[in-house]
RNA sequence: AAGGCAGUUCGUUCUAUCGAUCCAUGCAAAUGGGUAGGAAAGUCCGGGCAACGCAGGGCGCCGCACUUCCUAACAGGAAGGAAAUUUCAUGACUUAGGUUAUGGGGUUGACAGAAAGUGUCACAGAGAGCUAUACCGCCCGUAAAGUUUACUUUGCAGGUAAGGGUGAAAAAGUGGGGUAAGAGCCCACUCGUUCUAGCGUGAGUUAGAAUUGGGACAAACCUUGCGGGUUGAAAGACCAAAUAUAUCCGGAUCAAAGGGCGGCCCGCUCAAUAGCUUGCUAGCCGGAAGGGUAGGUCGAUGGAGAUACGCCGUGAGGCAUAUCCAAGAUUAAUGAUAGAAAGCACGGCAAAACCGUGUCUACAGAACCCGGCUUACAGAACUGCCUUUUGU
RNA sequence: CGGGAUGUAGCGCAGCCCGGUAGCGCACUUGCAUGGGGUGCAAGGGGUCGUGAGUUCGAAUCUCGCCAUCCCGA
C-alpha cells in the first residue's frame, strides 16, 4: 500500500520558486550525462520547509503519507528541440521516470539528512525511448548518490558556502 | 476501370495499471465527471477588451484601390464586369509550318490615374519620346565629269518614314487610291479615344456619330479617393508581504523648507517650529527619483457561441424557434507503459475471402478571446470536370 | 507573448536606396623570382545572390509568401 503511494507527483514536488531556481543555476553543482543534465542544490531542513509554505498560497501543509525530500523542475531547451510537441513529449517521459524512481533518491537524501532542489534538463537534439532514457537516468542517479555522501562528510563547510 | 486537377468532410479506437489538472459533493478520507486542433502553427490582416491621450482644422507618416453586396470589422468572402492565358469547335488566309477572327469551357491575378508634373528606358542603333530622327535606300533640283544625247557617276541644296538595318519597344494595322518619291494626304475595314442614345443599381455593354490617334514603367517619385489616436494581457484592477528615505518638485499647516540687495553666475545680509551635545537632528499629504518584495486573486473562458429545423437571398449570409454548455494550465495539466482492434502497404493467389509480415498510421501542442488569410499534413470518403482504355 | 535584423565564392564583407557589368580582402591553383621555404609579383578558377512566385523587355536589387539564423523587451 505504501509502495503505491510513492508514485504520486503533485504540485508540492515541483520547484516553482524563482528565488531558489536562480540560486540553483548559479551555485548548484552539475551532473551531466548525455542527453541529461542535472543541476542540484542541497538544502537544510529549515530552508526546505520554508520552500514548501511558499509554494502553497494558503499556507496549507503537505498532507502526503511519505516525507518529501526534494523539489524538481523538468525542462527541455527550445534551441535543441525545435518542435513544441517533441519538447512536451520528452518532459512527460522524464516526469514519468522521476515519478517511478524518486523514492530511491529520497532514501539517499534521508541517509545523509539532506534536502535538495533539482533541475533536470533534457539537452538531446532528438527524441528518445522511455527505456533508453531510464538507463541513462539510473547512471545519473548513482552519480548523485556519491555526491550526496561526499557532501555529508564535511557538512559545515558546504552549508556555509551555500549560505553565501 | 485507371490517372490528373479543383473543392468539401474526416483525420485512429478500446482495455488494464500508475499518474496530472479543473469542476461538483464531502469536516476529512474519498467518489463521480470533464480535459487539447483543423490547422492550437506562422504572427500576415481585422476586431473585442484595457490603460493613457484627445477643442477644431491643415501638413506629414502608414495602409488600401474594377463594381455591387456580405460583415462588428478587414488586405477576408460572395456574385458580376473587363483583361490575360489555355483548350475545343467553326470560318478565313497560307505550299507547309502556322497565323487570325468568332463562339463555348477551364484557370489566373495588389485590374484607380501615364492627356497634372518629375524621373528612367542599359547594350545596340542614325534616332528612345509632345509637330522626334536621314545611317543605307528612294525622289526632285542644280554643278562637274563621262559618254551610247538622254542616261550613268560624284558633289551640293532640299523632300521622304513606304523598304533595309538595330532593339524588348521605332510613333495605329491591312488593303486601295494618290504622288517626283512618299506620308491618315484621301477612302474602306479593324483597333483605340471622345460624344450621344438604349439596357444595367453599378463596373460596363450594344448601336450610331466624330476623330489621326499624344510608347512603356506608378510592386519609380507622385496624383486622386477612402481609412488609421498611441500602447498591448509582461494591458490593467486588487490583496498580502517587505522597505529607507538621503535628494528634488508641489500642497496643507499659527509659523518654517525661504526673503531682500546688485544685470546673471555668485556674494552679502535678514528671518524661522521642536529637541538637545549650540550646530546638528527631526514632523503631515501627493508626485519624481531611488530602494524593497518575487507570493496570491481577478482579468480568464457564456461567446460577433455550437447544433438541428424552417423561411428569405443566385450566393457570401441574414432572420426566427428549439436544444446544449463543449479545455482553462501559469516552472506551465491534457500523460506514460503494456496489450488488443481497425486501416494501409507488401507477399502467399488471376480475383474475392482468408493467412502471414511491418523502423507504416501524418502535420503538429492551447497561453486573454474571436473573424479571416497563409503554410504543413500518412491515409480515407464524397462531389464536379478533363484524359486514356474496354464494353454496350 | 511582443518587437527587430540578416541570408551574396571555402571564410569575412561590399553592391540593393535610384533595376541592365556580381565585386573586394584572406584562402585555393598555376607561373615568375630564391639553392629551398616564407615573403613579393603576375595570371587564373570558383557564386542556383536562402527558397518559391509576381511586376518588368530585363530582378542580387522592387513586391508578396515560405525557410533558416541571430538579437532585443520583465
Amino acid at each position: 500500500m505504501e509502495k503505491l503511494m510513492q508514485y504520486t507527483f503533485s504540485k508540492d514536488e515541483r520547484l516553482c520558486s524563482e528565488k531558489i531556481l536562480a540560486r540553483l543555476y548559479e551555485s548548484g553543482f552539475v551532473i551531466s550525462k548525455y542527453p541529461l543534465r542535472l543541476n542540484v542544490l542541497l538544502l537544510t531542513e529549515e530552508e526546505f520547509t520554508e520552500l514548501l509554505t511558499l509554494g502553497s498560497p494558503t499556507g496549507t501543509k503537505y498532507k502526503g503519507v511519505i516525507e518529501l525530500r526534494a523539489q524538481i523542475s523538468i525542462n527541455a531547451s527550445k534551441k535543441r528541440l525545435k518542435r513544441a510537441v517533441m519538447r512536451n513529449r520528452m518532459k512527460r517521459i522524464l516526469r514519468e521516470i522521476y515519478r517511478h524512481k524518486k523514492h530511491q533518491i529520497y532514501t539517499d537524501l534521508a541517509s545523509s539528512g539532506k534536502y535538495a532542489a533539482i533541475g533536470l534538463i533534457y539537452v538531446g537534439t532528438s527524441e528518445m525511448d522511455y527505456w533508453e532514457l531510464e538507463k541513462v537516468f539510473d547512471k545519473v542517479r548513482r552519480n548523485l548518490r556519491e555526491r550526496i555522501v561526499a557532501a555529508a562528510a564535511p557538512r559545515a563547510a558546504t552549508g556555509n558556502s551555500l549560505e553565501g
